[in-house]
RNA sequence: GGGUUGGUAGCUCAAUGGUAGAGCAGCGCCCUUUUAAGGCGUUGGUUGUGGGUUCGAGUCCCACCCGACCCA
């Protein structure tokens, strides 16, 4: 903590003089009739009820006083007279700042403003704060505060209250929608001695006993592979990820990711899984399928139409669509067209990779209600199974909305020589970066599945209108701020 | 990593290169149904850090720290 000022000075003298009187400064348990929004909703006069919470406001007026008190679940008014608090209460009132927790116990009856309060016949404090909160009209504006100190965003913006209430219950829908399905959720490996499943550049660390190098895992992918090779038939795991790249406003180092695999299905079942599941979790949650994106001054700047059925449709013919005549051209047509576009095309990139460039920029971003794009270039995923009537494209989907990347389903590989082949074409020679554990496993055998994968995080902005992930995770990657 | 932009009281914000201010919070009074309560009075600043230009810098210049937005 820096140099008290002045107003922490101030609280730490009322500390003092609380605990030197006797009256504990940082109370004890203190049993509540239920939160303060719970206590709130069950409101009926005459009822004798206790509650606890954070001072949020208080209004004198002389001898009688009303506190706001409140939690992550609401607010409720308590009414003070000096009269019924007696001589240690009143003490405790005067030596009272906003931001304390208190505790009150008394009959609840409406004010003639018709505010459902609090009568208080006990009160205690139960935790003395030594800083001021965030100013009560405009809360916490600065967004570097609000993410450093979390915290004083939650006590202070309703907003961001609501933003995390609704991603846990996205999280909770997500998990219960599984388990109606016979999913099981399961816990693999973070740190891992192959980062794979994924392309990506993982944290390091290093095991000490073990003298041995670990990484952080970039999916889960291979192990719960492995799972269906030890005979489970659906399963799914629901954590973080890492990735040692750049943060961004859709990049945090560690993200939450779902992935879930099903035996003897494929890519097209999994699409259908994924719209269920997306569907009812907005409809649960977002009370619809139509996600309207705000700005701060409340008009509408966005509609995302989950409606259903979602649109299906080949890469090839939506690159296409986007850039007609793009395919007939040769590679070298192809080149000089995407620099016509604008885009950045350095010199190294393979023809496939100029046309993805051409595909997130032209279609990906664009595109703003579902669309499974489906029979992706074998080069894009080397885990997913080849098309059997077109080899040069895959049995997958990769679900856009919301102009991001949102979720990826396969038609899972299964061959272990099909398989080795397109991890060493991957790795770029680089034996270590191939499981080979993996592979072993798949050569036991693993059942032809479909497997998905989801970020959890965009799935989130997108049904909360956020538009930075860092309003989605509670504490995003920050640097330490210097003393 | 590059470009643009920001950092002023605990918080929200002002301040042509010319005495750093307001509201909230705090402190002191008044007020027994208020709710952004109200009334009177009042404290609080190394203007992110370090240099420089200038008679004079919150303001202009350079470097650094921490953000935001855009690009890679």
């Amino acid at each position: 903590m820096s140099e008290p000022n002045t107003l922490t000075a101030v609280r730490l003298a009322k500390r003092a003089e609380l605990a030197a009187a006797g009256l504990r400064p940082y109370g004890a348990a203190f049993p509540v009739s239920g939160d303060v929004g719970e206590v709130r909703a069950s409101f009926a006069e005459g009822r004798k009820v206790a509650a606890a919470g954070r001072v949020t406001a208080r209004r004198d007026m002389g001898k009688s006083h009303f506190l706001d008190i409140s939690d992550h679940s609401g607010r409720l008014q308590v009414y003070l007279q000096d009269k019924a608090l007696g001589e240690e209460g009143v003490r405790i009132y005067e030596l009272l700042d906003i931001g304390d927790f208190v505790g009150v116990e008394g009959e609840c009856f409406t004010t003639k403003t018709g505010e459902p309060s609090i009568k208080a016949e006990k009160f205690v404090l139960l935790s003395k704060s030594l800083h001021p909160l965030p100013e009560k009209w405009h809360g916490l504006q600065d967004v570097e505060a609000r993410h450093r100190q979390r915290y004083l965003d939650l006590i202070s913006n309703e907003h961001a209250r609501a933003v995390f209430a609704k991603r846990f219950a996205i999280i909770r829908e997500i998990r219960s929608f599984f388990e109606e399905r016979g999913f099981l959720e399961v816990e693999t490996p973070m740190m891992q001695a192959v980062a794979g499943g994924a392309a990506a550049t993982p944290f390091e660390t290093h095991h000490n006993a073990l003298g041995m190098d670990l990484f952080l895992r970039i999916a889960p992918e291979l192990y719960l592979k492995r799972l269906l090779v030890g005979g489970f038939t659906k399963v799914f795991e629901l954590n973080r990820n890492f990735r040692n790249e750049g943060v961004s406003r859709r990049h945090n180092p560690e993200f939450t990711m779902l992935e879930a695999y099903w035996a003897y299905a494929d890519f097209e079942m999994m699409a259908q899984l994924v719209e269920d599941l997306v569907c009812r979790v907005a409809e649960r949650v977002c009370g619809g399928l139509k996600i309207e994106h705000t700005d701060a001054e409340g008009r509408v700047t966005r509609v995302i139409n989950l409606s259903r059925p979602w649109r299906r449709a080949r890469y090839r013919d939506l690159v296409e669509e986007a850039e007609p005549g793009w395919f007939a051209r040769d590679v070298s047509g192809r080149r000089n067209r995407a620099v016509e576009l604008g885009l950045d095309i350095s010199h190294c990139l393979e023809d496939y990779e100029v046309t993805q460039h051409v595909f997130e920029k032209l279609v990906e971003e664009k595109t703003i209600d579902p669309c499974f794009v489906t029979h992706c270039p074998k080069e894009l995923i080397p885990l997913a199974k080849t098309n059997p009537e077109d080899p040069a494209v895959l049995d997958v989907f990769e679900l856009v909305m919301n102009g991001q990347e949102i979720a990826p389903g396969y038609s899972e590989l299964n061959d272990p020589v099909v398989q080795r082949e397109r991890l060493v074409e991957q790795s770029g020679g680089e034996q270590h970066k191939i499981d080979e554990e993996f592979l072993q496993a798949l050569e036991y055998g693993m059942p032809p599945a479909g497997g998905m994968g989801m970020g959890i995080d965009r799935l989130i902005m997108l049904l909360t209108g956020a538009d930075s992930i860092r309003e989605v995770i509670l504490f995003p990657h920050l640097k330490p701020k210097a003393e």
